[in-house]
DNA sequence: ATGAAAGCGCTAACAG
DNA sequence: CTGTTAGCGCTTTCAT
């Protein structure tokens, strides 16, 4: 960092000109296109600007050029599955990833539900895009389905998606997701490969289509090894308690030496039940997670672990080709998660 | 939300100007100075807004007033004592008090260290800085103790700090904290009221300001009891296991029948032990742990938690105090936790 | 390769 | 109470 402590207002184009003795045009041109400089000149020009500590002004510059370099992101109320920690990863990725191509991240919240009535799904958006404050937002709030994105195509609002268009599987706009029934086949591969024939899924009840998805993978995992699926799966709401006696249940039933389910929650509700039964946890029998959250962590327990830096390398990527010059590229990426091993899968 | 979904360039004020039938500064006046207005100008104007879907530039305001109406929060690397989830709740509680008063939270990262090098402190401040971004920083990252605070101050920088000055207690910044020790106070007497007198406290190695600080809320608490604290203590590292093997110690030095931690990846730790020992969590003895992270909710262990919405909510009235008009209001606030109860401490 | 002029949209100062 | 004038700091023509 530059040493210049001052309390002084900050330098501006016309004190970096003066100071190089150059043309105020010049030292923008320094800036925006060095190319057009001479080399002394250029060099010139950047000595005044180290020296005075020179950035462009924001606000000046985003006032000629229309142009903000920043991407909103709304926080919505507490996620439903997307858990905690898994946002904290992810924004932290995205500020960084933005970073690396000269934009930060604007946050911003719907504000409050009027009592009685629906949240409004553009609610925060429509400021922030009349003001021209953001240049484009990143949408994650997969609470809302396609109401939301809907209503920023509409308006055509700049943006991408961190979410697969469920509803809609033409939708135009640019998005990432996360490849879940890849990730709960690789789970399964992972525990057939250690041993296990009898491997059972505890997933989600019906309507929720990433439920639907993860499940899906463990289905093809275990047709594709002629695996018995039949009276292997249960399905049932997200508490670790519906776990635990979805897997007491499916013990006394099938006896499964293995358990993949649809979150962190449900597999600590699978090792408690195993203990119940005196079963050791990673050698009477195994467990998998989904979204390797800080309790997968902490427990010790194998899970699904989205790539979520690579979510947000890609959303930055179409990003960047949306607001580019060029066509706007359109269509969706699936990135594929990996599995954290831990104990509970054995060695 | 207005139904114009017009792709045309927003509004401006001439616009509304011309719709009104008055100059553009009645507008401006109209959004900034209402009062100054007479009542069915004031309507005409707000009417031809509504019609127009108008909001101000935000561009063209920042670089009249020079207000960005936007913080900095930096985002460093994963936290280490601010656990992620505790992360998130702070970053959607600012966010959304923020917002109640008119602010947007920009979120900016240090950058990548350059290996072998110091993480600069001051890292990604100086841009925004000089670039005139925002208008003021919150400032969270313990990690590199009042350094980074004392660069901001002599920048000149406004910002607020959600911790406290610990080296250095007549810092003239404001600040924010959550009072660790009348948390861990607070877990004791909870203890003791459930009939426990052989109260232990596992912490972590000495070093840590936060560490010791939690600390004495448990000695406290015993001397106003009047409880032996000689033999019932432990400083080990912050893991499951160090956790784990600390309880064990105890239980065959001084046999306690409670155990507050310092964190709840400890309390996980003797949750563990406790079980090793065929004793039944908050039943044979009690656990609480510290941050009440997801762990400690999913495992229904109970834990200290932090207030993180009122700190919030106490940063950006400081932030308004800061940046408004008059002096500056300095000095620090210290907010008490709550405890949440679970079953690891009884019923 | 460098310099002069214009203007992005807004608000602060003053004049009417 | 309303309108006029000026300028925030920058980039984009257009001349030189």
């Amino acid at each position: 960092m530059p040493a210049s402590e001052d309390p002084r207002p900050p330098a501006t184009l016309a004190d970096v000109a003066e100071r190089a003795g150059v043309s105020r045009q010049t030292v923008s041109n320094a800036i925006n296109n060095p190319d057009l400089l001479r080399a002394d000149t250029l060099a010139r020009v950047q000595a005044a600007i180290e020296e005075l500590g020179y950035s462009p002004n924001h606000a000046a510059r985003q006032l000629r050029t229309r142009s903000s370099r920043l991407v909103g992101l709304r926080l919505g109320p507490a996620q439903e599955f997307t858990a905690n920690m898994a946002m904290d990863r992810f924004v932290r990725s995205l500020v960084e990833a933005s970073r690396a191509v000269g934009y930060h991240v604007l946050l911003f919240s719907g504000g409050p539900t009027p009592k009685g009535e629906q949240p409004d799904p553009l609610g925060g958006y429509d400021d922030l895009l009349r003001s021209t404050a953001v240049d484009a937002f990143v949408v994650t709030d997969t609470y809302f389905g396609n109401l939301q994105t809907d209503a920023l195509t509409r308006r055509r609002a700049p943006f991408v998606a961190f979410g697969r268009p469920w509803d809609d599987p033409a939708a135009a706009h640019p998005w990432v997701d996360v490849d879940g029934a890849a990730g709960v086949e690789l789970a399964t591969e992972h525990l057939h490969a250690q041993g296990h024939q009898r491997i059972a899924w505890i997933g989600w009840l019906p309507g929720s289509r990433i439920g639907e998805d993860r499940r899906s993978g463990w289905h093809r995992a275990m047709a594709a090894r002629s695996l018995v699926t039949a009276g292997f799966e249960s399905a049932v709401d997200d508490t670790v308690d519906a776990g635990r006696l979805a897997a007491l249940a499916l013990l006394d039933a099938v006896r499964p030496t293995a358990f993949v389910c649809a979150s962190d929650t449900l597999a600590v509700g699978v090792v408690r039940a195993l203990r119940e039964r005196g079963l050791r946890v990673g050698v009477d029998a195994a467990v998998v997670g989904f979204d390797d959250s800080q309790v997968a962590q902490v427990l010790g327990i194998t899970s699904v672990r989205q790539p979520l830096e690579s979510v947000a390398v890609s959303l930055v990527e179409a990003l960047s080709a949306l607001l580019g010059p060029g066509e706007a590229p359109a269509g969706g990426r699936l990135l594929p998660p990996t599995l954290a091993v831990r104990e509970s899968s054995g060695t």
